[in-house]
Parts: C-alpha cells; sequence; structure tokens
DNA sequence: TTGTTCATATAGATTTCCTATGGATAGACG
DNA sequence: CGTCTATCCATAGGAAATCTATATGAACAA
C-alpha cells in the first residue's frame, strides 16, 4: 500500500479540493494535507503532472496570478466538465469501496 | 478511477481472502468478485504477477494439487507474516481511506 | 548574506495494472 | 468422435500513476 496517497484518488482529491474556490497548486496540496489531518501526504512529484492531465482533459482551467505572499502563483478553477467528472470518479470510488468493504468484512471463525 | 480494481488494494483483498482458507488463484479470482457482488473484477493479468509477489515477499506458500474439477491447481495458503503483512495493509488502507473521507466531505454552501 | 519557505515544474525510476496471448485439460453436447 | 466452453496457470508488453530527485527562482527572516 502507498504510504502517501491511495494510489488512482489523487485527482478526485484535487478536484474535490477544486469546488470549495480556486487555489494555486501548492495551495491545494496544503489543503488537502490539512483537510486530511497529515493523513494525506501529496508529493509535488504527483501533484504536479496531475494537475497537468486535468488541464489536458479540459476538467481545470488555469491562470497565473500573485499570491497573497506575493508570490508568482498558477490558480486552477474547475471546470463544468470536471464537476462532472468528479461525480463519476466519486461513484466509481464508492463502487469500488464497496465491494472492498464486503471483501473485508471479518471473517467468521468456526 | 480505475474500472476493476481500486490501485494498490489488490494484495490485501488476496491476503484477506486467504485469511477464509486455501485456495488456487483462479478461486481467489472468483471468490473476490462473488464476495463484491461483481463489483471488484479481478484479471487474470493483475491476479497471477500479485501472487507471485507475495510467493516472493514469503506471505503466501503454494502447492500443486488437484481441484474438485479435477484440474491441475496451484493452492495458495497465508502464512504467519503475510498475517502479519494484512494488518499492516489494512491499517495503512484504513488510515488513507479516513483522509480522502475527510477530503471528501460535502462543500457547505453559503 | 545565508537559510527557509513558498511555488512551479520535469526527468527518471518504480510499481501496478490491464490487454493480449499462449498453453493445457475436463466435461458437455452434438 | 469432434468441437466448444469453462477451468486453470502464466508471461510479455504496454500504459498509467506515483515517488524521488533535481532544478529554478523569488520573498522574507535572521
Amino acid at each position: 500500500m502507498n504510504k502517501d496517497l491511495l494510489p488512482g484518488t489523487l485527482e478526485m482529491l484535487v478536484l474535490q479540493t477544486l469546488l470549495r474556490g480556486p487555489l494555486h497548486g501548492y495551495a491545494i496540496a496544503q489543503s488537502i494535507e490539512q483537510v486530511s489531518d497529515d493523513l494525506l501526504q501529496v508529493e509535488e512529484g504527483s501533484l504536479y503532472p496531475a494537475l497537468q492531465r486535468l488541464l489536458r482533459e479540459g476538467w481545470v482551467t488555469a491562470e497565473w496570478g500573485v499570491s497573497a505572499r506575493n508570490r508568482k502563483v498558477r490558480t486552477y478553477l474547475i471546470t463544468p466538465e470536471g464537476r462532472a467528472q468528479l461525480e463519476r470518479e466519486v461513484s466509481s470510488f464508492e463502487r469500488l469501496m464497496k465491494g472492498i468493504t464486503q471483501v473485508m468484512k471479518p471473517v467468521e471463525e468456526a
């Protein structure tokens, strides 16, 4: 099992995070870590490629700006297509989770 | 999101399945699919490499035998190390799930 | 001026999974 | 008897996602 993330869930987490409002990359990572009480770690080498994928698919848009700390940042915004994709990801994830839960149910001892 | 499995969970599912008793590969796949009500699909191209990994790590042992359908089968048995590994995988998985759940909590509208 | 935090990004390696393929045998069905 | 389907094992090759490591640079604190 992965130490930082459950593989395959990063894009869903990013889209969900952007549902609360536009954020730049670094802030997205921080948000996921904080909201998860540091149960999840988002490595930069995972995040930025994921954002590239989301951009390429049209699920987010981005524009350059300046952060509250006066640094050059690229701010991401979820698109309507991104919202639809998020819904698909969530229902797929829930489906798989349901399956896993059933398999992982405790074994009844004889 | 993956259509068949949540990436990174297959070994945990296999070890858990073997907790109920030794099974051969094909039967492991069938068991996971049936117990999950077909929410999970286990492709042979995923399963057999996973079993090789489990063998290599010493988490299962295997021996050749004959199935109830009179076919030559390789039956897998979870080892004590495998049980310990399963516990680690489960707690890691639960930790990640908890983090995901927190991030995926509905956004409160203003 | 030195170090730390913030911030973006890519290259490369690793891992895992899926698709496709290649066997082989048992048993059903015609 | 021949063919088809289901059972069973396994690997090769490719695709995708993640992590490690690295590079770059600005802002700010000490």
